[in-house]
RNA sequence: GGUGAGAUACUCAAGUGGCCAACGAGGGCAGACUGUAAAUCUGCUGGUUUUUACCUUCGAAGGUUCGAAUCCUUCUCUCACCA
């Protein structure tokens, strides 16, 4: 029982720091039921959670499985400061009504993989203010510069003389004090993270908590390309509240090598289905492709229900494998008769009448299933079906 | 505080009076090929129904010039070295 859960606790996990701690956490709650707390912390802002973070919830939600209560912190306040990395400037702290509706928003996001019941959600704001003036200073005496420079990116901008401000030094302090208020027992973040949760551990020693937090990191899942890791900004994402023929497209979309990753930290099929399905498609027994379908319709299923999951599937294959039109075509009205460039920005397709010439030079433009050349063509009354590559596709009725 | 260097399109980065809507790389888009991809090859990548043309863009504002991303002045911001 307890192997079987450390074993699937493991899982893909990049390291764990207190092992033991965790296992006598486990064995407390199987032999006299008692519970634990598990620690993650995210930011205020922009709360579009995506595939990456994922990985994570995942794991904190088979915590909870296993008897551990997860405490959902919202920095509001460290978000002030925002985790160092050099460019983040110090940001303005968000009103209490920003904070509260992100906190919403986070929750409906959230609670599709975390179990509400055994959820806390917090904001480090509530004990952060608390400390004044005397109390931070105090949380700056239990640290010093040296150690603090060993962290990579702060070791990074001293070495070749970039400016790290005073306040990027609260940043870890104060997110690590949120262990020693909450008292919590793992916590929980990225491989990028090692620095701030080890920092948790070092301060509910100095504050004597009476326990030192486990830390399990998890890594950081790579996004589309492949590449980077995940993230919104760089586009590469497939976030939670994606629709189901988005998402079911952008996981399709991903390479084959990377489909494995994905599965290793995204699927809830066991290391061993998963190593015999690798089998499977090594041997020619399944096509790649069937098990990359199959790793989509799991995941869509788990945001969005099997039904959608089923109509995003048999969707994919109607246009990109036979070449259909979608069934959900956007639809557009036009007055007169229009230019076919002007039609295609019109129906937001294209971004200018220039980038619709160039596209329709290239072959790339076709108006009812038959691609066209003359970039000066007229569209007269009556309805089309205007696209543009593989996937942009509109409706348009021009009266 | 002093001295020096720099700011160019989504990003990096060439260009130092006209041949510049601006080399090159990455990214992106499109075509071919596919299994949906990846890889590969090819094309495009500021805007505009004057498309062998016109308009706007090289940190900001002025100026010199027939002509400025390029020269001058001021300003803003970044960086390096010294104190």
């Amino acid at each position: 029982m307890l192997d079987n859960a450390l074993k699937e606790i493991k899982r893909g996990v990049s390291e764990i720091i207190d092992e033991k701690r965790i296992v006598e956490l486990l064995q407390n709650y199987f032999e006299k039921g008692e519970n634990y707390f598990v620690k993650a912390g995210f930011d205020p802002t922009a709360p579009d959670l995506h595939l990456g973070h994922t990985v994570l919830l995942q794991k904190m939600a088979l915590f909870q499985k296993y008897g551990g209560i997860v405490q959902f912190i919202i920095g509001d306040f460290t978000g002030m400061i925002g985790d160092p990395t050099g460019k983040n400037e110090t940001r303005k702290k968000l009103d209490r009504d920003t904070v509260v509706k992100n906190a919403k928003s986070y929750e409906e996001q959230v609670f599709k993989i975390l179990d509400p019941e055994k959820t806390q959600i917090l904001f480090n704001s509530s004990w952060i203010e608390k400390l004044g003036s005397s109390g931070m200073l105090e949380l700056t005496t239990t640290f010093n510069v040296a150690r603090m420079l060993e962290r990579e990116d702060f070791e990074k901008r001293y070495k070749s003389g970039a400016s790290i401000s005073i306040s990027e030094f609260l940043y870890p302090l104060l997110q690590g004090y949120d262990s020693v208020a909450i008292k919590s027992d793992i916590e929980m973040g990225g491989t990028d993270q090692k620095f701030n949760l080890l920092m948790g551990r070092h301060l509910q020693r100095s504050y004597n908590v009476g326990k030192e937090q486990a830390v399990v990191m998890m890594p950081l899942l790579e996004g589309l390309d492949g590449i980077n890791k995940m993230s919104k900004s760089l586009g590469n994402y497939i976030g939670v509240t994606d629709e189901p023929n988005d998402m079911f497209g952008k996981i399709l979309s991903v390479s084959d090598d990377l489909m494995w990753r994905y599965y290793e930290l995204l699927s809830s099929m066991s290391i061993s289905q998963i190593e015999s399905l690798k089998q499977e498609v090594s041997d020619g027994v399944i096509h790649p492709k069937k098990a990359k379908e199959n790793l989509a319709i799991e995941i869509v299923t788990r945001y969005h229900g099997v039904d959608l999951a089923k109509i995003a599937k048999n969707e994919f294959d109607k246009v990109h494998s036979k070449n259909q039109l979608p069934s959900d075509i956007q639809e557009f009205e036009i007055q007169d008769s229009v230019w076919i460039a002007q039609a295609l920005v019109d129906c937001k397709i294209e971004p200018s009448t220039s980038q619709a010439r160039r596209d329709i030079k290239q072959n790339a433009v076709s108006v009812n299933q038959a691609k066209i050349s003359d970039a000066q063509l007229q569209l007269e009354i009556g309805e089309y079906i205007l696209q543009v590559g593989k996937r942009k596709f509109a409706k348009l009725k021009v009266k």
